[in-house]
DNA sequence: TGACTGAACTTACTCTCAGTAAGTTACTCC
DNA sequence: GGAGTAACTTACTGAGAGTAAGTTCAGTCA
């Protein structure tokens, strides 16, 4: 009985690196969800994973550093969603349409992430907050290519103007996005999604010339 | 040689409490805008007015109490220069191009104003982060009146859509501002205001039936 | 098999900062 | 001048971010 009495797979202690990392950043992701950044410490994560705080600290540098790493995953996942819908549709009118649908759709699937990536997405003062900020590009981004696809190829465009409709639809439906969970998820989808195609098409249009 | 060095007001070291409070909010005001809500400790204001912190907490209660002081005076001088000039204008299209051009004059002129307001307006978790919406919400009260003014009377108009309406432009201008001051306050007022003008008022037109 | 090495992990701190208990000092009104 | 009160301070507690200095495990080469 010296030796027969161990578990035939001893309970792993460790785990290598990058396996730890995932289940640190999965463990942050739920608990900055559903504390907020502030409500949240850094022994409350490390031990979440059943871990010891430094470990954390040398995996992400800092809890910044892991907020961060939260958020662009999220925005990752986010953005493809947003890019598929878009890239999927037959014209640009039906383009718009299914990226807000795919963009809201995301966050009724999604709940926890909203509270990460925006909600407090913009508090870091320091390092984070400009890399957060690089992360939000990318969505402006996508958005002004799209307007772009929806003016006519030979058209002398404006790109301050272009510039200036990326960032009011991504504002717009952002603070949209906020509304919604905060109303208990009131107007459907669809419902935001043809608001805001009404509100825009007929604008966007009108810049064309 | 007795009594003749003291200096003609012996400086008043007291204050009454609203003059104190006024002093402290200009500094915290101050210090927030320079340094971020996370990068400013209590001490700091207390220092900065010649003050022991727990004065500032008999005045302000916490950190969030003081924060949402300031956010609540400039949201109510930003919310009054944006409604004066939407009042003074002659009809509803010019009505609209004059909130816009108000709105980002303001942040022209209270460039620190802005980072407390919305860059960081949103962070605290707790009762401030409730207050501050509450501030925001009479911004978008704003708007929506506007947008109904836009409506004929007889209108059945859809209470939903006018919401999402006036979130979105909510959401929309205070992205802009952001964008704008990275921005080194690149395009004008004028200019975000007329596109915005043109983005918008079609829209708002086919919203109507 | 057993010493060797490096990566995974921990204990036990420091330091900054929000918030507080309990007291002290200056002004005011009689 | 003394009583009463509002303005203000000293000196602390506690939580939590971040770190220095180690310890333990897992694979590797002899």
């Amino acid at each position: 009985m010296t030796s027969t009495t161990d578990s035939p797979v001893p309970v792993k202690r460790r785990r290598d690196r990058a396996a730890r990392e995932r289940e640190i950043l999965d463990a942050a992701e739920r608990i900055f969800g559903e504390r907020g950044y502030q409500g949240t410490s850094m022994d409350d994560i490390a031990a979440a994973v059943g871990v010891s705080k430094p470990l954390v600290y040398q995996y992400y540098g800092s809890k910044d550093g892991l907020f961060l790493a939260c958020l662009s995953r999220l925005r990752a996942q986010l953005l493809d969603a947003v890019s598929d819908a878009v890239l999927a549709a037959a014209d640009p009118e039906q383009a718009m349409y299914a990226g807000f649908v795919a963009w809201f759709r995301f966050l009724d699937e999604h709940p926890r992430a909203w509270s990460v990536m925006v909600d407090e997405g913009m508090l870091a003062a320091g390092p984070a907050a400009q890399a957060a900020d690089e992360v939000r590009a990318e969505f402006v981004a996508l958005i002004a290519t799209m307007v772009r696809l929806n003016l006519p190829a030979d058209h002398q465009h404006d790109e301050e103007e272009i510039q200036i409709v990326a960032q009011s639809v991504s504002g717009a439906t952002e603070r949209l996005a906020i509304w919604r969970t905060r109303n208990g998820g009131s107007p459907t989808p669809g419902k935001l999604a043809t608001t805001l195609q009404q509100l825009l098409w007929r604008g966007l249009d009108s810049l064309r010339g």
